[in-house]
DNA sequence: ACAATAGGGGAAAAATTTCTCCCTATGCCA
DNA sequence: TGGCATAGGGAGAAATTTTTCCCCTATTGT
């Protein structure tokens, strides 16, 4: 496990849902567990370009956060479900206004991103 | 400058929102302009614990992605002001929606952001 | 002459995040 | 028997981000 030497700044509100939002594949894990993909398996597969490994530690911090719940049943192989807690689900308005500003700059964002490589 | 060696993901909105948004003070940063502080050192000033250094090169990242727009006044001692741009000003809702969900469960948050150091 | 001001950037170090590789375990299927 | 699927975690490397330190501009005031 990862020590942090520099403690996080959680002055405001922005500070501290970027705290629990930070992370590369989280806005996605929080969306596509919401859209009903449950299954670590699952997402990994929605999420192709991420490593295994990080999916897994990034579902670990939403659980810490409190953001989703992971039920583990006692199968082999075995099985695990994700789901949003009900203070997840409050993320997932501002959630969905991030992927929709994003679809309607689509053009936009792409052109500007790549510009600076 | 570095050079990435990979490329960023741009599959759907929210790859490309956090394309934008991913840096540890590009909120803050928006959303102080957006207050309308817009110096530089106002700004540092309101985000003491970020070095003066990634300031600079996060708001070169914004004005490069056409989210704020930068004036230099040719005077000594140099003025420099940033401001949004209209693009940007779209990202204020979101922003603004962001600061108030962090805001209302602030207390929670703290809670679990530093369960889990 | 020298400090203070305001803004900016290079280089290298430190911090942090993400990736790669490898190992665990069980049961099903060819 | 060998290989696949499912879930997860450790170690260490690589990638990326952030910090620290230092230097440069030009003018005004001491």
């Amino acid at each position: 496990m990862y020590e942090r030497k520099i403690l996080p700044n959680l002055n405001c509100g922005l500070d501290l849902i970027g705290e629990v939002l930070y992370g590369k594949w989280k806005l996605r894990l929080l969306w596509f567990i919401h859209e009903g993909y449950k299954r670590p398996s699952e997402l990994q597969r929605k999420i192709p370009d991420a490593s295994r490994r990080v999916l897994n530690i990034q579902l670990n911090e939403l659980e810490a956060h409190e953001l989703v719940e992971k039920k583990i049943y006692p199968v082999v192989p075995p099985k695990v479900e994700y789901s949003l807690t009900e203070f997840g689900q409050t993320l997932i308005p501002i959630i969905s206004a991030m992927g929709n500003w994003g679809d309607e700059y689509e053009e936009r964002l792409r052109e500007v991103i790549l510009k600076q490589l």
